[in-house]
DNA sequence: ACGTAACGACTACAACCGTAGTCAACAGGG
DNA sequence: CCCTGTTGACTACGGTTGTAGTCGTTACGT
């Protein structure tokens, strides 16, 4: 299942607010993109037709909750970024990442951290 | 510049292999793609195009070579992709990337020599 | 010298993507 | 009770992408 920029930002919102409807989708919206309430519903169709959200009647319209898990998506789509782009090889990665000032001390800290739990 | 993910089979070939034809890409590539020979020239012209490939007449054809850094182009794409799907943290992109297995013992190694100099 | 094969230039075309409009139904405010 | 605004369903449309075909030219083998 493919989900394109612009459906992630619907799946962004939902991740963190299932069950909402569109035009809460928009209002969470409206401040980052200026998207005509049309073009989010287009959108919400098109990831529902794909299998992406779960829709659950509410009177006279829909609730939408993601039909998958953001970390399962981010993990498949890193996975392939990473093959895409680097062969397949991390290190280089976030060697770019630090290089751009991308990562923040917390992230440096985190990555610690979690080295430290992969070479046990 | 935005190049796609077919563009990029053809940079990566021209990135290891500067300055060579366009059959020599289609040879390149032809065990992991089945693309046609005008599939491959379509796509390096488009990359001309875009300005992400100079050609360079060789007799009757041309040669290719990148007209931007391979390293400038992922660690752009990097970012973009990170700032996208972690609301750019780093940190949970390799959480991931770990757990998918995609860190082989020698990313290990490299990540924490890496994070050795950004200590400093 | 002639046919074949390879080259670049141009063209094709369906699917997908971003962005939105139309339409008919209905719910709620005055 | 009627108007207005909101909802889902359907439709639109230009640009991009993947995948390739056509055409005219030219180099090379025989």
């Amino acid at each position: 299942m493919q989900i394109t920029p612009a459906e992630l930002e619907i799946m962004n919102v939902l991740w963190d607010q299932p069950g909402i409807g569109a035009s809460e989708i928009a209002d969470e919206l409206k401040d980052d993109k200026s998207w005509n309430i049309r073009t989010i519903k287009t959108l919400v169709g098109r990831l529902v037709e794909k299998g992406a959200l779960t829709t659950e009647p509410d009177g006279r319209r829909y609730l939408y909750r993601p039909a998958i898990k953001r970390g399962d998506y981010q993990k498949k789509a890193a996975k392939q970024f990473v093959d895409r782009m680097f062969g397949g090889r991390a290190a280089p990665l976030v060697a770019h990442l630090a290089d751009s000032r991308g990562l923040t001390p917390e992230d440096i800290a985190d990555l610690e951290a979690l080295l430290g739990d992969l070479k046990k």
